[in-house]
DNA sequence: AAAATGTTTTTTCACGATAAAAGACATTAT
DNA sequence: ATAATGTCTTTTATCGTGAAAAAACATTTT
């Protein structure tokens, strides 16, 4: 099998939706750029579309022929990255329960079950490490150490420190920095959320991802900010799984986002200090209540 | 060539030092847990010192017959691992000069100048981004980020934050935490090493790695400890090439060590944080001064 | 019966091979 | 002359394969 398409079938159904937009496309290193693709990808992609009868090609004319159709896209399950296809197998075994600490990981199991090659979960593997909740044997397996309120303990820890230390940085950004106006954006986009929480609450995570990166940037530091990496992912995860009072956790989150951004906006370093850490500390506890008890229990 | 034996014929020089110290062999479990091996391993290499002529071997009675020549010994460059082989040829070219920050990786390219596979390559550089040096793009080569003075700094600023809380949690242990014994003991080693100073200064760096390793793990943070890996990957490396004023600074780092370890067997959180500090300060100092001044210029 | 040795099975590690995707070079159109 | 298209080359992503090493099972020894 080699190496799926998936690269092309994600642009092309992006392609597809510029289709909408206009009645000819735009050159084809322009359309590159766009699709965040190669060339090459790009002509495969065009040479599908016209197959297809989307649109007319020749050379520099690319005309749109017609509207795109449901069954023109490529089902969204073949569009996904083999580490994506992995990573979420592997959570969904992680947080499906069974899942003990000290439990080995068995690379070539773990490939049968999700129909992959080993070298693709091994590669997996290691980059999932830095996650902290595996850990290699020398010349052997891969050991969970468990998604215990130890780690979520020693995660939230880092993650105030960090937190702490970019917001303070992020007010003291100059009046001039092109910051304070994505935190103008960000600001907008919470207030509509806030308005429309009832129906749009699980649009809080994604928001809150880019909110939080925002300040961390202030940090300029590579460490700080690709820790964040680790937080994301454990609160992906955490928010597809832990549904109990979503709404309310999450209207909860907006108001303390809001408070929290009109103190950075007052560049008082107090202020921004108290609206982070009160923050911080009821995601800390969210997070926390999330965790089944089991895994508080001391590993043998 | 699939895989090469390095850990028999690691193990096996281990093996060979115990052949001078008794007449017979223990069972081969033990001798597994011993070198840290399978017993597959450890009955590879019995049976190995048995041709050579090296023990006697009749189920369990292993008796030793000769001590062992130099020759008996695998060569030194056989016993490495494939990982350690590409991070010294890769760390090699990247401190040799002439890598400048935004190069580019060519997995192929490395793979074929160190004379492996493109598997252990794409392996490894997985692994070693995480020391924040090199970045991948999406379906692309990786890019190289330089190892510039900003990196320096961005390493510095984190090792701070975080050894200044592991000191202070290591100085707030009880008097009975084992801890309190290993430091003793580094304290000893220590202060022989500051008599021998003269002649021994190389031995600082394990040392030092030893040290810092005791101290950070007193803050029970998986992100702390596991940070030390970025410091120690650096620092081994920096050792290794900025040998100017080598014997000044370990003599200077050996003093500071022994006023650092008196401040936390003080226990007084003033102390620890100044001795912590000062430490520190000149560990970033002497890390600084060895990064050539065009890394520090802007990169275009 | 506990622990060792002997034997077999499974897993990890590393490679070469191959299709997808990127990138480089050559050619043509504005 | 610049920027696009057309074509060819190189690199990346992934797999299957096989040897090294680990682990599991069976048998023997103390």
């Amino acid at each position: 099998m080699s190496k799926s398409n998936n690269v092309y079938k994600d642009a092309y159904n992006r392609g597809l939706r510029l289709l909408d937009e206009t009645k000819s496309l735009p050159s084809e290193p322009e359309l590159g750029t766009l699709l965040g693709v190669s060339r090459t990808t790009i002509r495969t992609i065009l040479a599908r579309m016209e197959e297809t009868g989307l649109i007319a090609w020749n050379k520099r004319s690319k005309t749109v022929l017609r509207a795109p159709r449901p069954d023109d896209f490529f089902p969204e399950e073949e569009t996904d990255t083999l580490s994506q296809i992995i990573e979420r197998s592997f959570m969904r075994r992680l947080l499906a329960g069974g899942a003990e600490a000290g439990m080995q990981i068995n690379e070539l199991e773990l490939a049968r079950e999700i129909g992959v090659g080993t070298t693709s979960v091994r590669e997996f593997l290691i980059r999932f490490s830095r996650f902290g909740l595996i850990e290699k044997r020398r010349n052997s397996h891969w050991v969970l150490k468990g998604f215990t309120r130890a780690f979520a303990l020693e995660l939230t820890e880092i993650r105030e420190i960090f937190e702490l230390r970019s917001a303070a940085a992020f007010a003291a950004l100059p009046q001039d920095s092109p910051v304070w106006a994505d935190l103008d954006l960000l600001e907008e986009e919470h207030r509509v959320l806030a308005r429309e929480i009832a129906t749009r609450f699980n649009a809080f995570s994604e928001l809150d991802e880019r909110f939080h990166r925002l300040i961390h940037r202030a940090s300029h530091n590579r460490f700080i900010v690709d820790f964040y990496d680790v937080i994301a992912m454990i609160f992906h995860y955490h928010y597809q799984w832990n549904k109990a009072q979503e709404r309310e956790r999450n209207e909860v989150a907006v108001a303390e986002h809001l408070a929290y951004i009109a103190a950075l906006k007052s560049r008082d370093l107090g202020k921004v200090d108290a609206a982070c850490r009160k923050h911080l500390k009821s995601a800390r506890h969210t997070l926390l209540t999330s965790i089944p008890d089991r895994a508080a229990l001391p590993q043998h």
